[in-house]
This record gives C-alpha cells, sequence and structure tokens, in this order.
DNA sequence: TTTAACTATGAAAACGGTTTCAAATTCGTG
DNA sequence: CACGAATTTGAAACCGTTTTCATAGTTAAA
C-alpha cells in the first residue's frame, strides 16, 4: 500500500504538496498538480482513511440506533437516513438495541470513542439524564420519540393526536366498547397515544376494557394472541386501536379464521401505513407518518449539526399525520389504493 | 477529551504501561494495574479509535452491500448479520446501491480507504473482474449471489432448483400455461431461477407465456400492473412463478378486486416466505430460504478471513430451502400457519 | 556463582495523513 | 523602483494510539 510519502517521492514534491493536491486546495501551480495526479495513478494510491480521521478529527460516519431493523417502520426510515447521508458523503452504522437499554448505552459509547460524529435515536430506552452524558461527545438528534426533558433536537408526528384521531373515528363508526393496545407502557410513544385515546373515550363517553397482554402487542403473533383472548374474555368488544398495523394484520388474520365479521362485528386500527395496511383483506384503517421527510430532515440538522459544531439547543419539528380509512373500519365502498 | 498522555501523566506512568492496561496485556504489576484504572476513571479517559485504527491498521467494522433495506428478505439478512458482527465486536455500515453499480463500486471503495476491514456483498451489479480488483483490498464475501467466476467464498441457496420445485408444484396443481417472471434477466439469480423453470417446463410440456413486463416485477404496484396486463392480454394464464412474495401479493390482490378467483383460476407461487405471504387472503405458496443462518454463516466467514489475513480461496456454502404451500396455490383445506 | 529466562517499565519510533509556519518568488500599485 | 500582498513550496509539528527496543531487576536453572 503506497502512502502519501511514496506519492511525494515519486513526484519529486512535498508531502504538503500532495495533500493539497488529495484535498482540491489552492495554491498548487498546475505543472505540478499534474505530476501529483499521475504518481497518484501510476502507484495506485489510496488515502488512508483512518489517518485523516485521527488528523482532522472527524470520521464523516454517522450511527443510527433502533430497535430491529426488520420493523417496516424502521426499515423505511433508515432507508431513508441511508440515502440523505450519502448524498453528504457519510457512511452510516447501525445499530440495533433489541429493546435493550444496555445495548443502547454500548452503541451510545460510539460517539465517546469517535468512532462516529454524530447520533441519530429512533427509539429511547433510558433515562434522559443516561443519554445527556454523551452529548459533550458529540450531537444527539432524536427521531420518532418525543422526550420531555431531553435537551436535543426532537422530529416526530404528534402521537396523542394521531391516537385521538384513530380513537375518535372509530367512534364515529359505532364502536361502543374499546380497547387500546401498545407494545409496553414504557415508551414515551406509548403513553402519548395513550392519552390521546383515552382523551376521546372520555370525550365520547364510551366504555374501554383493559388487560395485561393488551400492553404486550407487538408483532403479528401477538395479535392473533390477544384476538383469542378478547374472544374468550370480553366477546363484545367492537373497537381496537392496535398502534401497529402488524398487530392489527393479526387479529384481523384471526378474526377471519373464527368468523367474525371485520368491520361489523370489530373494527382495527392500525398504525404507519404499511405495505400490509394495504394488501390485507379487509384492508387495514392506519395512521400514515410522513416516515422519509422525518427521516431526511434528521439527517440534515444532524449534519448540520456536525459540521457547525458546538452545543445546540432543542428545536422541536413536528410532522403532519393522516388517518387513512380503509375496510378494517368502514363499511366496503369504492376507496382507492 | 483527555488522552493517554493524560491519564500517564496523572498516573505517574508511561503512555506504554497505560496502553498495557488498556489492552489487557500482562508485564504491568498489580498496583500499577489499579493507578492507571484510577486515572483513567477519574479524567473520564476513552481511547480514540481513530488513532487505535491508524496503529493496528484494524478498524473492526464491515459494510454490507444490499440494494435496497426496505425490502423484507434484506432486512432480515441485515438484522442477523449486524446481530453476529456485533457479538464479535464488530461495527456494521450499511450500503444501500438502489441497483446502481456505480454507486455499488463507490461502496467497494470503503474497502481500499480500509474504512473498513471486509465487506458482504447480497447483491452484485458489475462485473466480476471489476468486483476482484478490491479483493487485495481486503475480503469479500457473497451472500444471496451466485457468481460463477468468483473467486471468493459464497453462501447461497440452489435458485435453480427452488424455481423447479416452485415450477413442478404449479404443474402438479393442474396449470397448463404458466408465466415466468422476475426483477430482471441481469442478475444471476434470475438466470439460475429461469433454467429451473424451463426445466420443469420442459420436463412436462406445457405451455408458457413470454412478455416484456414480466421481467420488470420488483414490488406490489409491478404486479398489480402485470396481473392487468395478463388480463387484457393472454388471460388464459393459469398458473404464475413470481420470485417475489410482493408480486405475487400485489396478483393477488388485484385478481380478488377482478373477481380472478385465486388458485382456481390463477395459481401463484412468491419466494422468499415473508411476513405477508401468511396473511394474504389466500395465503401465498412461497419458497422459503434459511436467511438468519446464511446471515450469520457469512459473517463468521469474513470476520474469520479478516482475523487470520491473507488470501482466501473459494468455498461454496450451499443452503436448503423449503417450498410453503399455501392456498394461492392448492384449495382452501386446514393449513396450519 | 554464573547464566539464561522472565518480569516490569519507559523512551522513542511508527502509523499516514493534515496543519502550521517560514521562506522564496511573483505580482500589483503608488 | 520600492514595498506590501498574494502565490507557491516544503520542513516540521501534530493527531493519539500501539509497537519495538533497550534497560534493569528478579527468578530459576546449571
Amino acid at each position: 500500500m503506497p502512502t502519501i510519502e511514496d506519492v511525494a517521492r515519486h513526484a519529486g514534491l512535498s508531502r504538503t504538496t500532495v495533500s493539497r493536491v488529495i484535498n482540491d486546495q489552492p495554491y498548487v501551480c498546475d505543472e505540478k498538480r499534474q505530476r501529483v495526479v499521475g504518481a497518484m495513478r501510476d502507484l495506485g494510491y489510496v488515502p488512508n482513511s483512518s489517518a485523516r480521521r485521527l488528523r482532522s478529527q472527524k470520521t464523516e460516519t454517522i450511527a443510527i440506533l433502533l430497535p430491529r431493523i426488520t420493523n417496516p417502520f424502521f426499515s423505511h426510515m433508515i432507508e431513508a437516513m441511508e440515502k440523505k447521508a450519502s448524498e453528504w458523503g457519510y457512511q452510516v452504522i447501525i445499530c440495533q438495541t433489541h429493546y435493550s437499554s444496555q445495548k443502547e448505552l454500548d452503541y451510545l459509547e460510539l460517539l465517546r470513542t469517535k468512532q462516529v460524529d454524530g447520533m441519530i435515536m429512533t427509539s429511547v430506552h433510558n433515562e434522559w439524564s443516561a443519554i445527556e452524558e454523551y452529548l459533550p461527545s458529540g450531537p444527539i438528534v432524536l427521531c420518532n420519540e418525543n422526550i420531555e426533558e431531553a435537551n436535543t433536537s426532537i422530529i416526530y408526528i404528534d402521537q396523542q393526536e394521531a391516537a385521538y384521531d384513530a380513537t375518535t373515528h372509530l367512534i364515529e363508526q359505532g364502536c361502543e366498547k374499546l380497547a387500546f393496545l401498545s407494545g409496553g407502557m414504557d415508551s414515551s410513544i406509548a403513553l402519548s397515544r395513550r392519552r390521546g385515546f383515552m382523551k376521546a373515550v372520555q370525550q365520547y363517553n364510551v366504555s374501554f376494557v383493559e388487560h395485561d397482554d393488551f400492553n404486550q402487542a407487538v408483532d403479528v403473533e401477538s395479535g392473533r394472541e390477544i384476538f383469542q383472548s378478547i374472544q374468550q374474555e370480553d366477546a363484545t368488544i367492537d373497537g381496537i386501536f392496535t398502534g401497529s398495523d402488524e398487530v392489527a394484520a393479526g387479529i384481523i388474520y384471526e378474526a377471519m379464521n373464527n368468523g367474525v365479521s371485520i368491520p361489523d362485528d370489530l373494527a382495527v386500527v392500525g398504525f404507519d401505513n404499511q405495505t400490509i395496511s394495504k394488501l390485507m383483506n379487509p384492508s387495514i384503517t392506519t395512521v400514515e407518518q410522513p416516515v422519509v421527510e422525518m427521516a431526511e430532515k434528521c439527517v440534515e440538522i444532524l449534519i448540520q449539526q456536525i459540521e457547525q459544531r458546538g452545543r445546540h439547543k432543542r428545536e422541536d419539528y413536528i410532522f403532519p399525520h393522516t388517518l387513512k380509512k380503509r375496510t378494517s373500519t368502514t363499511k366496503p365502498m369504492a376507496i382507492p389504493m
């Protein structure tokens, strides 16, 4: 592997001059510039990025923290983030926490050890005070979760309002006994959604049912199980806010196989407008988030913070959501896909 | 940010000794070891990874090349790869080529510039001769695509056999006029599958139809379009090998909306056994790949090659596939999920 | 009592770049 | 023509580690 020194010698010039050519800096006359370019070509020289990083104190790399990339919501978000970062010349390291607070902290160490210039967190599984410790090592931007105490920029949709809209919709369709599902009440998102759900329930004075299982709804399988448990314990529930298209799909799948009519006997609302929600039969009413726009904005903010250094004060970017009404809550009519 | 020098001074020892403690090396007596540990704690010292990389010529990072992470097949593969790599202490950089051969080459530069120790390619969009150029810079392992000429280790399933099995299954179900779909005939995978399809078609002497659109089948939307074009141009087709669960889902969705009965009028086979294939109604017959096992094996091989340096000769790891028979090809009966 | 082998420590070199600084040359302007 | 400003170049410092090598003390074997 040739080094810059080899190139300099081969061109009969100094390292400094070669470095100037590599970095497109001025103060190199054309003739020498050509000689350097030629020497680089002859030797097949490529600058060593570890050396550059060390001297310039930049890695041009960011880390993205997420629970699991197989969740379509996150994979769409990462896809857009990577694309945007790549446009800016940044690499992306993916960090799956698998919902573990310890893994989250382990990955945050990347910031302290200067393996990345900045970090995006799409989920948070530690107290903010613990995460704040890492802020002096580099910028962190949150995308998706809204942490009250966080003193860094955040991007999110109004989860409370979204849940309120979805719940109101269920009520307007005639549901009288609702259930609220979530992936666990320890996340800020589930808490906000619950507030929105409760607001609608109280405002319209409809009843609702609670159950231990209801806060463990994370995937298709748990959706199926919850349907079964509802059938046995309280079959009078006629509307469910699931907080996840996959959970909704599981419920619908199981309902169809058990002769329960959707939406007549049971209306179901999902979340995220994933591919599956359009394809299920009946198709799933769901809340759409502008995930690509959110992802792009997030990367832009982070890179901007990286490049102008210094501490940055919190700014909130709240994106709009949309309730996509489909046949899992409304009688079949001509609804365009 | 304290450096190793600061720690050394604070502990009244040399950089060398501190370095030994950091790296758990012998030849440091217990008392001094404690003093170093204490100094590191006092100063909040963290070793700078750029400096380590430069000196030790290792990055502990690998890159994974893939078309798009939103494709569930790839997101499941990456999820498993990242998890495995993380267990070995390696970071993962994700590189989405978006089917561009140029982006593929750009990302391969990571290997030459020593930003990563090795690379996994799950798709290949350049001539092998072009990729081979990068091999001297670090190991590359292929996962998913089987390139004949490749002189590096490869992991894959027998795509030809898989397509043959699926096609045979369609024929056994009584299909007499088949269609073969793919995402483009420039990939080794599509070519292998086509061979398998043709083998079955010829062996059983059934007819098949070709059309320009048929090799542009990449997602739900194109599945829908292809269904429409089939309806108009050749409605006698009664069996389709799609090579993708999403394409199959698009076809089924559109068929249901147009009163075409699946599987009676039209049988459809997907590929990859994605979540959606179980949930569609009818559920989709599909080919399952042991994607997690393939991913883990791939990471293990790569890291092993990284750690023992030197050039490695090609080894092929062929994993088994399974045809999951569901209702998109068979009459509805009690088929367990 | 030597000698060899092992333990413990630190000074200095090395990794491969970028940045600073000084010196030499050229240019522009009054 | 003189003098300050701008251009061109390279030597040397620097980024923060790990590794090599030399030295000294300790232990074990001969």
